[in-house]
Order: structure tokens, then C-alpha cells, then sequence
DNA sequence: ACTATTTGACCAGAA
DNA sequence: CTTCTGGTCAAATAG
């Protein structure tokens, strides 16, 4: 009964792989082929674009009225992280909208990269411009149609003082490895 | 056996 | 008060 949208029409012609066009960043040691379904885990491309450094547990997924996009919810996996986070992306794979909701306040578990202090991160040129997605403003960016507002009472700014020092997460979507951006969504963070 | 992910159903706030 | 949409939980499935 409670159960009447839900896309009528799912486009299932082509799923979405095959996006995996190869890891130009020298990660080395990622890259286990098990490509059996094309459900979990897909490419490590995209769950880099999802991995801002911690760990999302997705536990829900909508869509908007609006458009078809799917949107993922995400959770920290932190046994006391309100960290929330809302992906949404296009049919293509690409993400058309990142909410951040809350904040960390817990150590990141990527330990493999950037040891405490100094190791500059990756090579990847661009200058390491802030593009950390303020959570707090989070309803900015593409809501601007949507409602805004405020939508994000959470203001608990929780001193998450510890390992922020180069917290800058790196992400830099230029260095031209990526096909993004092509819609008129000019948003920038 | 556990964890992560998936999917549907349910709930809550807004209109 | 009813309807709608977004958001969250929970059971099932997959690995």
C-alpha cells in the first residue's frame, strides 16, 4: 500500500560497469579482478570517489522524486559516528550530488596511505585546494531548488582535534582522470 | 559465523 | 486530516 512510486520504468538495458577505465594514480596492490557479478563492489575508481577516507555503510537507497537518481544512504561505520552521508548518482555512475551530514569524530582507518605526518599524499598535482565538503552547510551545493534552510541542525562541532593535520582530503578531481562535469551543475566546493 | 550490501516496508516531517 | 516524499530500519542475500 505505502509502496506506489518507485520507478515504473527501470532502465536496466545496460548496468553500470565497464566503467573501470584503470587506476592512473599508482596504487599498487588493489587490484584483485573478481568481477563476478556486477553488483558489489565495482570499481575501486568509484568507491575511491565514495571513500573520502572512512568507512560508509549503505543502508538505504531512494529516489527523488525529481529525477531518477538512485540516492544512497551511507553511514560511518563507527560505532559512534552520526556521520551520514547521501550519495546520489546519475545513471552513468556519476555522482550528481555528495551530503555530508556530521561530523567524524574518530580516527580515520586508512592507514595504508599518509602515515601520520608528512607522506605527501599522492602526486597528484592541483593544489590541495580545501575542497572539504562542509557538513554543516551540507543542504548548499545542488539544493537549491530543494529546500534549504538549514536542514542540518547538527551543529555539534565535536573537536575532532586528532589527526586533522593534513585532513584535507585529497580527492582532486582534476589532474584530467576523470569525465565528470558535463551538466550544468557548476557547483563548487 | 560475520560483515557488508540489498531491497522493501515503515515512519516522520512537510505541504 | 490526508497525501507525499525523504529518510531510516530491518530482514534477506551475498561474499
Amino acid at each position: 500500500m505505502v509502496k506506489s512510486e518507485y520507478a515504473p520504468m527501470q532502465n536496466f538495458s545496460h548496468e553500470i560497469s565497464s566503467i573501470q577505465a584503470n587506476n592512473t594514480q599508482s596504487n599498487g596492490g588493489f587490484q584483485s579482478n573478481h568481477n563476478q557479478y556486477s553488483q558489489p563492489c565495482q570499481s575501486f575508481r568509484e568507491q575511491r570517489r565514495l571513500d573520502d577516507g572512512y568507512n560508509w555503510r549503505k543502508y538505504g537507497q531512494k529516489q527523488v522524486k525529481g529525477s531518477e537518481n538512485p540516492r544512497s544512504y551511507y553511514k560511518c561505520t563507527f560505532p559512534d559516528c552520526p556521520v551520514k552521508k547521501k550519495v546520489e548518482r546519475s545513471l552513468d555512475g556519476q555522482i550528481t550530488e555528495i551530503v555530508y551530514k556530521g561530523n567524524h569524530n574518530h580516527p580515520k582507518p586508512q592507514s595504508t596511505r599518509r602515515s601520520s605526518s608528512s607522506s605527501h599524499r599522492i602526486q597528484a598535482s592541483a593544489a590541495p585546494i580545501s575542497e572539504i565538503p562542509d557538513p554543516s552547510f551540507a543542504t548548499r551545493g545542488v539544493a537549491s531548488q530543494i529546500m534549504e534552510s538549514g536542514a542540518t541542525p547538527e551543529n555539534s562541532s565535536i573537536s575532532m582535534g586528532e589527526d586533522d593535520f593534513e585532513q584535507s582530503s585529497q580527492m582532486s578531481r582534476s589532474a584530467g582522470d576523470e569525465f565528470d562535469e558535463d551538466e550544468p551543475n557548476a557547483k563548487r566546493w
